[in-house]
DNA sequence: AGCACGCCGACT
DNA sequence: GTCGGCGTGCTC
């Protein structure tokens, strides 16, 4: 029999459930151009709705009956490789995802197509035939008077516009089928790429103004954003949406009624790359070298492996990691950086360019979708070797891999919270595994499951003990704040805190004060009755931007203006939140006539003003800084001598085994800011908590200590690294069913856990719980746990769970996800 | 998810 | 009689 070219083929469209690689034909005409790794255009379901997808392999085989073809080739090469490939089908497997939902988020945004479907009036067919052909169907001449109004063709979108809620498609069909119209897919790159959205007046602003005046009150989106074109002139239409909280319909709409008009315009690329002098060579310590020389070991045996390098802070991990990439290079191979926000390491950049300059490509989630374009290319032609990047990087398409470094693992933003729900450092480590590269997690404050690893010898471990210059360690006092509010002093900052400071001060030597907060936004609250508004769609306080002085929400994106007054009680609102302006304000009254520096998401906005801010700290000696997390990372000011923790309780106590790691590690991360020049430290930690171990061992700077604890109580609690928490989230409209949902799976699970083939399983199941946020954008959602091992047979149950609970019927509406070790 | 097929009520 | 409602089942 002859024999055809299948393609088996990932679909954008396909959910998880009935997500597998479909096998198309692939029509002769595009054998000598297709190949593993284009994305191609197909038709899909009984409809034949034409999608996009990934060819994953081509293979040769038999013409089944039912195969259809690929349509076309949306590509001229391959956007991924086979290593990739065989990465997002792994990606499914782990993390419950689609393998398009795995190869999209390794392709840059620049690189997506979007779909466009157009009915075009078939050639050689006239008028009156075409609408014989309609017959009697009202639906079909619709359609045929909407094509041949627009010279021949219709957008499908114009189409279902101009339908509304009927159904165009019986129409469309039977025109298709009589061969009067014909179906045609462009694709055009996607969004942003080079250009965005400028909007600007195309009438006087006066008349503008007189135009929606009127309408101000039921309108008032459209007098918003007519007002501010009024003032500004022009703008992008990404920026009027933000500080209007208008929508794109809003702009479309201003713009049919002719008082408005939008262009593409062009958007600069990459700023040119800083210029930095070349860098000296590094020069390794005793420490450092042992460190280098044994994981450049590694490296050079060619073989994959993974090492934990533990090194204090100001111990020096940075000249390491550089002496290893450099012998990375010199073995021809390519070299990977990872670091957890690229806001909070100007000064690792810096390093970095000084010594690689161009062969750097940078990568992380606020470049625009060009520029990252632009660095993704840069990397896949062989032209960068180095990538420096945040958690997506580590899909950057780096050719013979040598080594990733992972900087500071045991950060939460290495878990991605979205769909594919990843983790960096499992990537990383298959991507190595693959490429016979290292992986190097590098920390300060490793987390508990990596320096188990460690300790049990699945890494090779290499500790940096010694601080750079042999510098001591800060001293670190601790202050009992119920004692202080006792005393009195019911403010913010202890007696021996502002002792501190007032010696600070005299020494002219400067301060950093850390405010412990999980987030930095403000919310609004009356003073009178003390409502905060909160968001209509979801269980969440809306939170207040100085930028736009609008109320947002961080789940849904609901956006309104702060109402003058309390709807309730019309009472006035002031600002909570991080608490920041609060200290500046107690400091400022405790030293009239010195300068505090606030540094929080009001005080930052842009990469830009964070930098410009430390860079005004550092050279004008401004005597106090007072910040969120944001001061807690990477910063080396030599005059800084003195460092307060203002409240180091509040991230301890949250439901997450996480919780004692998170403050520790950055409890350690901000005593070590204290005291990095030739001037001995000090740290003053304020808690309410002061027995608390977590405290305590973090103010001894006693890793060691907090690591026994820790694990003893992760063994005993059957949290990881000993067990993996499963998560499955069940959302909805409707409480009672998302409810109903979880119950379901918790039975159905019991049942599966009940056949003697899954009894050697330790499992224990937790919940349904409502989720943390129990409300987003209006659906429910409710959480059931499953804590057990993550492997093979645990990860074919969960997926079977999520296939079961899609094709229950009497759920309709309630959708469920799974989630392995979330960050929440 | 999205679409067709199929089976029941209200309309020309 | 048919148009159109939404329950059910499949998607190469």
């Amino acid at each position: 029999m002859e024999q055809v070219i299948l393609a088996k083929v990932a679909l954008s469209a396909a959910t998880f459930a009935i997500d597998k690689p479909y096998d198309y034909l692939l029509p002769d005409e595009l054998r000598e151009s297709a190949a593993p790794g284009m994305r191609v255009l197909v038709p899909f379901g009984a409809g034949n709705r034409r999608i996009e997808g990934i060819i994953l392999a081509l293979s040769r085989g038999q013409p089944a009956p039912r195969l259809k073809a690929v349509i076309a080739l949306l590509d001229d090469t391959p956007v991924l490789d086979s290593e990739s490939i065989q990465l997002a089908l792994w990606m499914r497997e782990r993390y419950f995802c689609t393998v398009y939902d795995a190869a999209r988020a390794m392709l840059p945004a620049g690189l997506y197509f979007s779909l466009q479907d157009q009915y075009r009036i078939a050639k050689g067919v006239d008028k009156e035939a075409a609408y014989e052909a309609a017959g009697r169907s009202d639906h079909a001449r619709r359609i045929l008077d909407l094509a041949y109004a627009c010279g021949g063709t219709a957008e499908m979108g114009q189409i279902r516009a101009a339908f509304g809620t009927k159904d165009p498609n019986p129409a469309l069909k039977q025109l298709t089928e009589r061969g009067v119209l014909t179906l045609e897919t462009s694709a055009s790159r996607g969004v942003g790429d080079k250009t965005e959205q400028v909007v600007s007046l195309a009438v006087p602003p006066e008349e503008a103004l007189a135009l929606v005046a009127p309408k101000r009150k039921t309108a008032p989106l459209r007098y918003a954003v007519v007002e501010l074109l009024s003032a500004v002139g022009q703008a992008s239409s990404k920026e009027i949406c933000y500080f209007t909280g208008a929508s794109a319909a809003t702009l479309r709409s201003l713009v049919k009624s002719g008082l408005a008009v939008m262009e593409k315009r062009e958007v600069f690329r990459r700023a040119a790359p800083e210029q930095t002098e070349p860098a000296q060579p590094v020069v390794l310590n005793e420490e450092q070298a042992a460190a280098f020389e044994g994981i450049d070991r590694l490296c050079g045996a060619g073989k994959s492996a993974a090492a934990l390098l533990y090194g204090v802070t100001g111990s020096g991990k940075t000249q390491v990691y550089i002496r290893l990439i450099e012998e990375t290079l010199k073995r021809g191979r390519g070299a990977m950086v990872l670091v957890p926000e690229i806001a909070l390491t100007p000064q690792l950049l810096h390093i970095f360019t000084s010594h690689f300059g161009d062969a750097i490509a940078v990568l992380h989630s606020s470049l625009r979708a060009g520029e990252r374009y632009d660095e993704w290319k840069r990397v896949r032609s062989g032209k960068a070797r180095v990538v420096i990047g945040t958690r997506s990087a580590v899909f950057a398409p780096l050719q013979n891999l040598g080594l990733i470094v992972l900087d500071e693992e045991q950060e939460y933003t290495y878990k991605s919270e979205n769909v594919p729900r990843y983790h960096a450092r499992d990537v990383a480590k298959f991507r190595c595994a693959r490429s016979n590269a290292v992986l190097l997690l590098g920390s300060a404050t490793p987390s508990v499951e990596s320096m188990y690893l460690a300790k049990t010898g699945v890494y090779h471990l290499f500790t940096l003990r010694s601080r750079y210059n042999t510098r001591a360690l800060p001293q670190v006092q601790i202050v009992d704040m119920k004692r202080e509010l006792r005393g009195g002093n019911g403010s913010d900052i202890s007696q021996q805190l502002r002792e501190e400071l007032k010696a600070n001060l005299d020494r002219g030597e400067q301060s950093i004060l850390f405010l412990n907060r999980r987030g930095n936004s403000r919310m609004a609250a009356c003073g009178e009755c003390g409502e905060v508004p909160s968001c209509p769609r979801c269980s969440a306080y809306l939170t207040y931007h100085s930028a736009n002085g609008r109320l947002m929400c961080h789940y849904c994106g609901h956006s309104e203006r702060l109402p003058d007054a309390c709807p309730h009680c019309g009472g006035a609102f002031h600002f909570i939140g991080s608490g920041t302006q609060k200290v500046q304000e107690e400091l400022e009254e405790l030293f009239p006539g010195t300068e505090v520096m606030r540094m929080d998401t009001d005080t930052v906005s842009a990469v830009q003003s964070h930098e410009k801010l430390l860079a005004r700290f550092e050279k004008e000696k401004v005597p106090i800084l007072v910040g969120t997390q944001m001061v807690a990372k990477g910063l080396d000011f030599e005059n800084v001598t003195l460092v307060g923790v203002i409240s180091a309780d509040l991230s301890l106590y949250v439901d997450d085994y996480r919780a004692g790691e998170r403050t520790f590690s950055l409890l350690t991360q901000v005593v070590g800011r204290a005291g990095r020049g030739e001037k001995t430290g000090r740290a003053i930690i304020q808690t309410f908590t002061p027995e608390n171990e977590v405290i305590a061992t973090a103010a001894a700077q006693d890793y060691d200590t907090f690591y026994q604890q820790e694990i003893t109580m992760r063994r005993l609690r059957g949290c990881p690294p000993f067990r993996d928490l499963f998560v499955l989230t069940a959302s909805g409209t409707e409480e009672s069913r998302v409810l109903r949902m979880c119950v379901r799976l918790r039975r159905t699970l019991e049942s599966w856990f009940a056949d003697p083939a899954y009894q050697g399983l330790d499992v224990q199941l937790l919940g349904p719980a409502p989720a943390s946020v129990a409300k987003v954008n209006n659906r429910y959602r409710y959480r059931l746990t499953i804590s057990g091992h993550n492997s093979k047979t645990m990860r074919a149950l969960v997926a079977a769970l999520l296939c079961a609970a899609h094709s229950d019927k009497e759920m309709k509406g309630v959708s469920v996800f799974a989630d392995v070790n979330p960050m929440d």
